[in-house]
DNA sequence: GCTGAAAGGGACAGAGT
DNA sequence: ACTCTGTCCCTTTCAGC
């Protein structure tokens, strides 16, 4: 597939929005036949436009209460410590998302955290059992304003 | 449901991962036969825990190279502002997410765009036509060192 | 590339342990 | 609360347009 069409846009907005529907139903919402559908389904998945399917689990239902961006800065730019921090921060479960950054932290953490207890431990495994790390700052989300679920196709 | 059970965060665990499997091989996979896991998951989504089930797309095959935290300050942090501002970003798509932050800056915004072209016109809608905005500051991601797919349960 | 029909398999409900 | 079993519907394929 060299470049999805409008149609295959709208089935991925389709799927990235309720991906449990039938091909017969999602068919109908962007005026294809059941077979039809599932053939461009299987060309986008096949060229790699969707990455997978994931049940999406309500956060705070799940006792999820608190979310934080962490700004992290390291002793040293070099790739050493570049890929020592990189390494360890994969082994911590709470933070969902570590970004390389351009600009003045080197690094920016998504992380959540069921109470202050799990974030304290959280903080301290950071900054103390992190390699490199010289400089924490915390900023917690007092609310989710917008949560767009999916790309804007 | 009062609260999952062992079992029950072990197949959100694996719906999280990839939701496209048969109760079959989800029940295979958690020790249940196809029609108790199947009561279990009919379980969780009446319970709330799982909040839908979603195609995940590959933003980098869509086109989407660039990823912002933008970080926003107003003039103002009446409620009335808060309001116009928070009504103003729900119709921006490339606004992934918005929070309404503890500290320095009012608002956290996580935005994604396709080239410069892109960002510019998402930095002049933020900067000038977004209401009582005083203050922006924009920090590129270079690369994204981990993504969790899910919450760490 | 689409439609339509036919076969195979999974979802779902009910009775039993 | 799980297993077994049967029914129904959907997915998937293939022939034809």
């Amino acid at each position: 597939m060299a470049q999805p069409d409008a149609t295959d846009r709208k089935l991925l907005r389709e799927l990235q929005r309720d991906s449990h529907r039938s091909v017969q139903v999602l068919g109908d919402s962007v005026g294809l036949s059941p077979s039809a559908c599932h053939r461009r389904i299987k060309a986008l998945e096949d060229a790699g436009y969707i990455s997978g399917y994931r049940a999406e689990l309500d956060a705070e239902r799940l006792g999820f209460a608190m979310q934080f961006f962490i700004e992290v800065g390291l002793n040293s730019q070099s790739e050493a410590a570049l890929d020592a921090f990189e390494a360890a921060v994969q082994d911590i479960p709470e933070v969902l998302e570590c970004h390389l950054m351009a600009g003045h932290s080197d690094y920016i953490l998504r992380v959540i955290c069921r109470d202050h207890e799990d974030f304290e431990h959280l903080h301290r495994r950071l900054s103390a059992r992190l390699p490199g790390v010289a400089r924490i700052h915390s900023n917690m989300s007092i609310r989710r304003v917008k949560a767009r679920t999916g790309l804007p196709i």
